[in-house]
DNA sequence: GCCTTATGAATGAACG
DNA sequence: CGTTCATTCATAAGGC
């Protein structure tokens, strides 16, 4: 069960409608003053009104997933160091520390050990080998089968790139721009939600 | 203060990444008495919805806000997405790396809207749903019926990877919990609104 | 301190 | 549809 608190989010606002997209809300409290009879919502009413909390459900958590990642870049200054063997519990007490957004740094053997196999030739090794390596590299340090996933992927990727990238010199004019001011400001056209 | 008791209506969606879909199917027939044949609410309960809706609605438009200051830079930044108008191929005359093609990338708003539809159970949407998404993407910048098409194909694909192959990390000094943003209720507990 | 580079990870698009 | 490729983003490391 979820419970949500209100209070923090007591505002002066509230004076647009996109939010009050569906009809329920045009009285805003002491609605019906006195009246005791009870609604009767037909199951399409009530369906209807389920998808749209579930829908505003989600649309918020998003948004919120959305929010913490966009603040968690800013302030990535306070965290452990790396994926190393350290990391000390520095966060043990009361840190409400967020953001844990570390990347996998291999060590140096895993380092040798991943050259190695690339360069024996399988470029591209299948689901159970992948689940070797990573099983191997494992006794040198913390890594996930995605990680040596991710690592011959770029490997593919960027050991191809360099045999490209030598004749490369002429700079071209980039027409990057072509930005326009007050688009900004366009931006903000409070869209809300077009389901 | 007001409360908000919202266990009635999602307490088993968030698995995200994999159906999760939220329809009612399963409560929707006449759970009360059996006797019913349309819904009854009382007073007190229709207002609990209205509140739930209204609230939901306000706490959607306040992160809809924040969201376009944080966002406001990196949109811009960007500068437009995607090829965009101009696209132009740039002729042979010697430069055959060209800036060529580049890939769609779609906006802040409209992740959220395809996040949206993609959880609401579309998982796979016709053609003519998705030129209706797409209509509705094109009010945020530019968007194909191929780019929705193909978006639709990975977010299906990699939900369904990223369940089969749940990291095999062992502990190690591993920093409290946090990781990424995925836990069901744990942002609305409390932290719900850190900002 | 910024800036540059290296590289882990995310993701749009394409392939079979 | 599942897998792979190609491009991009984000961040750790190192130089200035």
């Amino acid at each position: 069960m979820m419970v949500l608190e209100m209070g923090a989010l007591r505002h002066g606002g509230r004076e647009r409608e996109e939010g009050a997209r569906m009809q329920s809300e045009e009285d805003d409290g002491q609605s019906q003053q006195g009246v005791l009879y009870v609604k009767v919502m037909t199951d399409d009413q009530m369906e209807i009104l389920r998808r749209q909390i579930s829908a505003y459900a989600t649309i918020c958590e998003q948004l919120v997933e959305m929010h913490k990642e966009l603040t968690a870049q800013h302030d990535s200054l306070s965290g452990m160091r790396l994926g190393s063997v350290y990391c000390d519990p520095l966060i043990a007490s009361g840190g409400h520390k967020v953001s844990g957004r570390q990347r996998w740094m291999p060590t140096t053997m895993q380092l040798q050990i991943l050259e190695s196999i690339f360069q024996q030739g399988d470029g591209t090794p299948d689901k159970k080998k992948i689940k070797e390596i990573t099983s191997a590299l494992s006794k040198h340090g913390q890594v996930s089968e995605t990680n040596v996933y991710n690592w011959f992927q770029n490997r593919r990727a960027r050991s191809k790139r360099k045999q490209l990238l030598p004749l490369t010199n002429n700079a071209e004019s980039e027409v990057e721009e072509t930005d326009f001011p007050e688009d900004k400001k366009a931006n903000v056209e409070k869209p809300f939600f077009p389901f």
